[in-house]
DNA sequence: GCCAGTTACTACACGCCGTTGCTTTAATCG
DNA sequence: CGATTAAAGCAACGGCGTGTAGTAACTGGC
């Protein structure tokens, strides 16, 4: 279904897209939009009443009227994003080009139950509150179901099984609530922050498991069931130990026997060719790596999962390093709030 | 970027995927599609003013007026495919709701060049063409550009280096030409032919290599270069033996060698834990088995996949082998270039 | 200093999309 | 056979991007 509340909402997300990689003008955003000058205009006259846009000086370009610039009001409209993880809780600030603004963070105990855990997120959400604030984001580990907001039944969380915590989250902060697993959240974040520029990428999550966030075509790629990007749990090794899950010679369970025995080659090779792979599958020409493990030994990531990618290729790819370190997931589901308010409609 | 255009042909290919899946009302379309009876009204007295639906009787549901049974015409429009493998031509004729209505098949010589080919192609469009035909669709072996139509280095055709296949073919035919990966036109059969049911799936391909064609959210996944789907050099056993592509323990020469040495039960053992491995990642629930392999031995494959899947799961995958034999591909073909015309525009 | 040329931008009428409100049509039910 | 119910069409409407034409603001030549 498509109507014309769907098609300006569409626009308007494709321009604020374009104007949130830095300051533009009208004519470079039709050019790069595909729309007409006038529905520029239109557009952008949209947003400048919504106090998304200022124009912010001139640009010549040669002879004729020089161009307006265009500058997304980046603090106009603000939101929260939470990580939420098996002993801490963290609340990120950010604003509408994704930009970090403050934090908060605090252990949770022991397999927390939902009503402590809704309750010391009022509680850390109550410190950041502000008047431009749309909405809270959470980054929670999976499997849960991201269009009802339910948390089916994460390991190590013995009293979360088919819990409503969007629901839940909404009636207690009295705010907008989305909930999504922390890969996707996390390559929200790079998608958001890159704008339109990124179409397809792999997030990949190392910390004790290990999971990936799909950007394919401009959209995260979340499944029937919202549980896709469960990489760890992938054969690499037919005949290898076996692992936590049941199967064996998982990427995880190699990766983390080789981590344990302090061997840093080997546990980023193992990564490395299980990105290669990806790469193969998916035809991903950009690869973002994060999570702790990763943070804690940047260099040897980059290393490891580089020398395992095809060389002189017609596709070059591009691997890097989250630039939001430990902040990623949480700000990611801040995004992925912003993005319900001013991301492309479904 | 979207118009009225785009919304108008977004509307129209919804209705018109929802009347394939079989004898539907306007009320029925409204309910399945989210538009307004109203809407659906517009649409299909458009769709009817085109010759794609006619009114087929009536179908009572209690008090009130009866519903009108709406049908799609299938042979209002038709379509041709081809298959191009290394040794062989395959050409089939498909009507709107891809139904495969004729076939023409033909040797290729051993490394046959590009003139040689589109002649081929030409004298077996020939014996198929119609007055309603809308145009041909070719599957060919990768590496190749969706978009701008060209084969790149496909191995073991030494004089593919870059060829613009899509304008070669239009010029000689005289008729709209679209080219994807084989994978690629398999998996839109499948989703072509099941309508709107359908939104994720993976078609694997066993043939002397294995490709998985993806349907993620709906769409074709085809990657930033139309080389998603190359899943047969996926890592599966880390010191396996080495493969044609340079990197050792892939998927396609694990199994190969399995084939090879007439161990069915390893072959297939071996292609269930790779789909597995990918239902996993992409949170799948749809799993078409297709390829020479594979149709060769259907029900080995089936058992060998469906052993290799979690059970009792909250996600059953549904396994199955095309229906369409060894026509995927080809029929495939002309269901992409059926849905340039009257499937979702971009 | 001025005017032609060039480019950026917008005012306005327009065509066409789905929507809203209402009417007509065609069945069932009592 | 009239009341009721549900399907479907008709007409007016708001709002989308588009096309045309006009205005604003600069450069450059003389």
């Amino acid at each position: 279904m498509a109507n014309l509340r769907f098609l300006r909402g569409y626009n308007d997300a494709v321009v604020l897209g374009l104007a949130r990689s830095g300051a533009v003008t009208r004519v470079e955003l039709a050019d790069r939009s595909g729309l007409t000058p006038q529905a520029v205009s239109k557009v952008v006259s949209r947003l400048i009443g919504d106090g998304l846009l200022v124009e912010s000086g001139t640009r010549n370009v040669g002879v004729g009227k020089p161009r307006t610039l265009l500058k997304l009001v980046a603090d106009s409209r603000l939101a929260l994003g939470a990580q939420v993880e098996r002993d801490e809780l963290r609340v990120v600030l950010t604003d509408l080009a994704g930009t970090v603004l403050d934090r908060a963070v605090a252990p949770l105990p022991r397999d927390f139950d939902p009503p402590t855990f809704v309750e010391e997120l009022n509680r850390l959400v109550d410190g950041l509150r502000s008047d431009r604030l749309l909405g809270v984001g959470i980054g929670f580990v999976g499997p849960l179901d991201h269009r009802t907001g339910v948390v089916h039944y994460p390991t190590g969380l013995t009293a979360w099984h088919d819990v409503p915590l969007r629901a839940l989250a909404e009636q207690r902060l009295g705010l907008p609530v989305v909930l999504d697993k922390d890969t996707n959240t996390a390559v929200v974040a790079e998608a958001w922050r890159r704008g339109e520029e990124l179409r397809d990428a792999v997030l990949v999550l190392v910390g004790t498991g290990l999971g990936v966030g799909m950007l394919l075509d401009g959209r995260v790629h979340r499944g029937v069931r919202t549980n896709a990007g469960e990489y760890g749990h992938t054969t690499i090794q037919l005949d290898g130990p076996p692992c936590v899950c049941g199967r064996s010679g998982c990427i995880e369970a190699l990766h983390n026997l080789a981590a344990a025995r302090g061997d840093l080659v080997e546990a980023t090779s193992i990564v490395g060719v299980a990105v290669a792979d990806l790469v193969q599958l998916l035809d991903i020409d950009h690869v973002v790596l994060a999570g702790r493990a990763v943070l804690a030994e940047p260099t040897a990531y980059l290393d490891g999962v580089r020398a395992r990618l095809p060389k002189d290729e017609w596709l070059p790819v591009d691997v890097s390093i989250t630039p939001l370190g430990d902040d990623v997931v949480a700000a990611g589901a801040a995004m992925l709030l912003l993005s319900e308010f001013y991301g492309r409609p479904r």
